[in-house]
RNA sequence: GCGGGCGUAGCUCAAUGGUAGAGCGUCAGCCUUCCAAGCUGAAUGUUGUCGGUUCGAGUCCGAUCGCCCGCUCCA
């Protein structure tokens, strides 16, 4: 971590637009609204070359910290080096899949609406009461929600009004909303929120899968599939084939990253809710003991990660959930927490970046049970002695912890953590980008367009993209000034200008031009590849420090 | 999904119901020895889309799409 992170600018982010960061990534190609040309499409958006560049380097960040190093090289709390595997899976899966994770049940919740209140309310969360003797029919009822009593009292008081002397306390009914036909007696019932009846809609399922079809010739009912909701589930039914493949041992990971697609009620906030977002998974499997080492040590891992690459300060927070916040699959666990980023548009709040559950062995049952597989791992290492004083092994379903991170919302936070205004200089939109996440890493520029110049900076700029070009852009231009030339880079976020001028034609040097600080530095032509490895934490052969 | 606001060039904005413009940016050429300099020239619009009213619609009406804000939703 050095000065040119923008972990110095921080504390302002409260301050910066929303709008200006969004024009700044559509003028330079970071990110463009999808299919604009036909009018766009709520809720997905396509990256243009520097934002494709961008998003691929915290990819491959997080790809090689996490799981090629194995939670960025260091020891567990086991002891031992961490050790992770990935896959990749695929988007659609046997519809089975979703049935035992939960997603065709939870995600198919039925909703109603009232028309006067504007409100929603999950249907099967609604009761209503109707007052009358046994058998009769009831002409009005009140709607009212489940375990709210102010919700109760106020029904009651509405039935109270409306049947005056005609309420009987001792032949008040009850009922589920959904036990209705809708038909017959939408038009008695009082909404939970209003005086007058038949302002609620129809329960309506909202399914956030998006559903396709399986075959050429396939309908919807008979060859039906989704789309994956998530790519967690894609770890999970390759568990067992990874263990008898890999020769991993437990406590170990599975990781991967993906594509993932929710129907959201209300895409918002750029490209923060998206119905196509990507995400970076690990499920990392142990025994249940172990569980709350695990999920201490990603917890407080993974926030170093983010600061590693550019995110820290006031702007990043791990929040731990409140027991009532919990997923289905967490309620029995060591807890979740999320990694928090105050985006300019959650401000003073934070949205979710990233999040680590403890998911127990729910994943792993379900499947277990859904499909009949075994799933259990059998232990070498645990047990009791036998008499040669080996461990005689233990059969279990492994717990998981899941650090759960979109990449999407990862791109989003660097942008704006990286987005600084400085009215002082001559451009005054700067992209303070991690070097190693930004998409252009270096820009190589001739002082002026001729007397060889422009020649020696082809060459730098070819030597370069030989040794560089994996990372990321290197960018070379001799148009205009000089000055629109670093601006242009500062928007662009790219961290060093090299410019050979004239001195260089007699000594081989060139000048560094410093994104943050605009401070140059010169330095021999045959140093700037080594001193580049060295600001991209990159290996060098070279002894510079 | 509901309510409110908005939609003219890449961006910021003009144009009384009567020939769609400016600045910046972009591109080309010249000039230029370190921070968006200057000169010359060029490209760019089905005025979000579709329909209606009108002799005539960027302007008035309707629908639709998208964006923003507030609800709602976020297993």
């Amino acid at each position: 971590m050095t000065a040119t992170t923008a972990a110095a600018d921080a504390s302002t982010n409260q301050t910066k637009s929303m709008d200006d960061i969004m024009a700044l990534c559509k003028r330079r190609g970071f990110i463009f609204q999808a299919s604009e040309i036909y009018g766009g499409i709520n809720g997905f958006w396509d990256y243009g070359p520097l934002g494709a560049q961008l998003k691929k380097n915290l990819r491959d960040a997080w790809w090689q910290d996490c799981v090629m190093k194995g939670a960025g090289g260091q020891l567990g709390p086991n002891g031992k080096p961490v050790s992770i595997v990935p896959v990749d899976s695929c988007i659609i899966q046997n519809p089975k899949v979703w049935e035992a994770s939960g997603h065709v049940g939870g995600f198919n919740d039925p909703m109603v609406d009232c028309r006067e209140s504007k409100r929603r309310y999950r249907a099967d969360h609604v009761r209503v009461m109707f007052s009358g003797a046994s058998g009769t029919d009831p002409q009005r009822m009140f709607a009212f929600i489940e375990g709210d009593d102010d919700s109760r009292n106020q029904a009651l008081k509405k039935m109270q009004k409306y049947l005056k002397d005609g309420y009987e306390p001792h032949n008040v009914g009850y009922s589920d909303l959904m036990s209705f036909d809708w038909s017959a007696f939408a038009e008695r019932i009082v909404g939970p929120d209003v005086a007058t009846p038949g302002t609620l809609t129809p329960p309506r399922a909202f399914n956030l899968m998006f559903p396709t079809v399986i075959g050429a010739t396939g309908d919807i009912e008979d060859d039906k599939a989704y789309l994956r909701p998530e790519t967690a589930q894609g770890i999970f039914i390759n568990f067992k084939n990874v263990v008898d493949s890999t020769r991993v041992a437990l406590p170990f990971g599975i990781a991967q990253t993906g594509k993932a697609f929710r129907n959201e009620v209300t895409p918002r906030n750029f490209t923060f809710r998206s119905r196509e977002f990507e995400q970076m998974e690990i499920e990392f499997f142990c025994h249940p003991s172990e569980t709350k080492d695990w999920y201490d040590f990603w917890k407080k891992w993974r926030m170093q990660w983010w600061e590693s690459i550019g995110l820290g300060g006031d702007n990043l927070i791990l929040r731990e959930h409140d027991a009532d916040e919990l997923a289905h699959y967490a309620k029995e666990g060591a807890g979740t927490s999320d990694i928090e980023y105050r985006f300019p548009f959650t401000a003073p709040g934070y949205g979710e970046l990233e999040g680590i559950a403890d998911r127990t062995d729910f994943d792993l049952k379900q499947h277990k049970e859904h499909s009949g597989a075994k799933l259990e791992y059998f232990d070498t290492t645990r047990g009791e002695l036998a008499k040669n004083g080996q461990p005689k092994g233990e059969r279990y379903l492994p717990h998981v912890i899941e650090p759960s991170a979109g990449l999407d919302r990862g791109v989003l936070a660097i942008l704006c953590e990286s987005y600084t205004k400085d009215d002082s200089r001559p451009s005054p939109e700067i992209m303070k980008f991690h070097p190693r996440i930004a998409p252009i890493k270096a820009a190589v520029f001739p002082l002026v367009n001729k007397d060889g110049m422009p020649e020696m900076a082809t060459k730098l700029t070819l030597e370069l993209r030989q040794r560089f070009g994996h990372l990321g852009f290197i960018e070379s231009d001799a148009k205009q000034s000089i000055g629109k030339r670093y601006a242009r880079m500062d928007e662009a976020g790219c961290p060093f200008c090299f410019t050979i001028d004239g001195e260089s034609l007699t000594d081989q040097t060139v000048t560094m031009r410093d994104r943050d600080t605009g401070a140059q530095e010169r330095m021999a032509m045959d140093k700037v590849g080594d001193f580049l490895a060295g600001k991209l934490g990159v290996d060098s052969s070279s002894s510079l420090g």
